[in-house]
DNA sequence: ATCAAGTCTGAAACTTGTTCTAGATTAGCG
DNA sequence: CGCTAATCTAGAACAAGTTTCAGACTTGAT
């Protein structure tokens, strides 16, 4: 295991609050939570992400565990912005190749799809926390959901997107959230999701006013 | 997760399988339990509808309602089902003024989004367990969606669908789930909400046949 | 180096979903 | 009616998320 944290100082790449400023050690302890809960969950997705296992795997006691996670949720959610930021990175160095806007989001949704299909168990975790949050994550899920605004709006290569836009945007985001979510628990097929997210993507083209009504 | 019973499962008025008839005093006992999952969960919402007490409230065993259902999850997505049904008769009685399919589907959504509003803690626990639902639950969620889509094919006054339709409708739907939770979690407004329901209904002009590109 | 405040640890306790058991009731049938 | 299998009940027991607590360890400032 590598439990080498060198760690720069300062919070994550993209705006945080970031409260008070953690300790090395503190930092190295963040990380070593994270991936003990991103390989559990590989293993076994949502149930087998285990508050005491996490603990143990990462050596931390359990009330520290929870000192830096409130909830077991929270702690799926901050693993899903972990694995963003990640694919974000990874997205950006080879941008989609489609003619419109809408064909680029949704080769990069779907290629965000692919990845996501080879850790499933990650996924289904990630995404059913996502989804089973409560109030009290609100600020969490909602930095994961201007992540995934910023990804699409990226792929759009949009700088100033009207409302009409991000209101389509937020309903891309929707059914790529529904959508991954129905094919996790089997009732939907790899194929099915292609078609909703290619479905939806046409939005795009709808409110594009740089276009005037193109019929497809 | 082992052991199933071979227990009951209650045909609706809408096609089900339906395993063995219940007796009555088994039927009985199934809508005391749904009632006190519905009313617990119009109380505190998910966390709310807690076993013990459902059991309690409608005087029978913590096993037996196991019998009848078994998980919280199957409780409250039986509860989603029932609700469902009840919706769809009050909102037949009333069908949707708009002009083209898409304005019918919106207000029908929005008219359907009104009801939950009106018991926020109960759409809470049904959509809740609806999304957090595992492979288990898949053929009951299955079956909601069907009642779902049904009520949108209704709205779009649909005999016979074509696949790409199929599609906006699932992309309708995937919506309609998953903004109802962003608004639950108090990440968007009623408004947003709205705008959002307004903007994918209008995938349903783009995929009419007989309308050929009505620019809006 | 020292002290106060803040953190971390290990372990136990508590909560709520779920399972199990032994005995009472009920339903269907001859 | 009387029997047998299925169902129901009360209650204990178990599992995993969460909380709590006393004591050991770090940190930051003096």
């Amino acid at each position: 295991m590598p439990a080498q944290a060198k760690v720069a100082k300062v919070e994550a790449s993209t705006s945080q609050p970031a409260s008070p400023p953690l300790t090395e050690r503190q930092e190295a302890r963040r990380r070593r939570i994270l991936h003990a809960s991103a390989q559990l969950a590989s293993r076994g997705g949502f149930d087998a992400v285990q508050m005491r296992e996490v603990a143990e795997s990462s050596q931390v006691a359990l009330g520290t565990l929870y000192r830096y996670f409130p909830s077991k949720i929270h702690l799926l959610v901050a693993t899903m912005q972990d694995q963003l930021e990640h694919m974000h990175g990874t997205l950006r160095k080879k941008p989609p190749q489609g003619e419109t806007a809408a064909e680029r989001v949704a080769e990069t949704l779907m290629r965000a799809f692919r990845a996501l299909q080879r850790e499933p168990h990650l996924a289904d975790a990630m995404v059913r926390a996502l989804t089973f949050a409560d109030r009290s994550v609100s600020p969490e899920v909602d930095q994961v959901s201007r992540q995934t605004t910023v990804i699409i709006l990226d792929a759009m290569g949009l700088e100033n997107p009207t409302p009409e836009q991000l209101s389509a945007v937020r309903v891309i985001e929707h059914t790529w959230h529904s959508a991954l979510i129905t094919w996790l628990s089997g009732r939907a097929s790899i194929a099915q999701v292609k078609i909703d997210i290619e479905t939806v993507c046409r939005l795009i083209d709808l409110t594009d006013p740089t276009a005037t009504g193109k019929p497809s």
